[in-house]
DNA sequence: TTTTATCCTACAAAACAGATAGGAAAAGTA
DNA sequence: TACTTTTCCTATCTGTTTTGTAGGATAAAA
């Protein structure tokens, strides 16, 4: 049970983004060099957030990506959900024609309790929580990263 | 993000167990059979189960296998770590080395966060939970059924 | 002694993760 | 305009993990 990487750059783009508000979008190139993530690979990831309308390129002066919403207004569910088409640890969870034992299956009902515990996490902790902390810990000891 | 069938079905096992209490132990056949499970294959679940302490074969008359300890007593933790080495969204969470960010990185502190609300979930709910409800579910409904 | 059950190791198909590659299209720049 | 850079799109590759199956040795039960 682990998180795709996809789903991390995902969110370490969004908060590169998200501090980089200075007016002027930023480019891929930037990205990835400041996240240290494979330039080509984050092609993917781009494509994934922008179709999901959390990022939008700009042109003119000032181009580059941008976030579509302010980093407070984004939660790290949204990002999750644009990489993992469904957030269901098992199948059966949301899909009840899969087992005909769906309406009376304790062992069900323990996973979806565990979906709606990490989905409840998720939901309450947004971008502009994660670039917060990000900076706290960073006035305490200086250093730029939140590198996973 | 998916739980793995070995864990799935490693729980299926145990309650399977658990409900058997009529003093005989289970053998792998029946197993298969009440819980679905390819008999091959259980053979996996089984030796996985047995190195981790959690089931123990006896011989004799009342052969078969038998849970080590009461239901009640069996967090669905125990049996989540026996098939996955680490309960670990990230490899990074438990190994500080690979990231030499490790100790200011706000990404990390927030998956770190949801490991935890997600092992005490599992540490919280035990076997003996699990078939409890599942004896409810059965006498409001009827029928026998705890498949995933 | 025959049958059945456990135990152990090897193998294999399929799915998935994590990337890289190439180039068309669009945009920016001189 | 010409050229350079950036975005965008699709295909491919490689390794790992998952989900099993297969075969047989060993032990136990009948």
């Amino acid at each position: 049970m682990k998180v795709n990487t996809k789903t991390r750059y995902g969110i370490r783009t969004l908060m590169e983004l998200a501090r980089n508000d200075s007016g002027a979008g930023m480019h891929q190139k930037d990205i990835a060099v400041n996240q240290d993530i494979s330039y080509k690979y984050l092609d993917h990831i781009i494509a994934q957030l922008k179709s999901s309308g959390l990022i939008v390129p700009v042109s003119g002066r000032k181009s580059g990506y941008r976030l579509t919403r302010k980093p407070e207004e984004i939660a790290v569910y949204d990002v999750f959900t644009a990489f993992n088409s469904t957030l269901a640890l098992l199948d059966c969870l949301f899909d009840g024609e899969l087992c005909e034992k769906h309406e009376r299956c304790a062992a069900r009902e323990f996973w979806d309790g565990l979906n709606s515990v990490i989905e409840n996490y998720l939901k309450d902790r947004t971008i502009g929580d994660l670039i917060d902390r990000q900076s706290a810990l960073e006035s305490q000891q200086g250093g730029l990263a939140y590198q996973i």
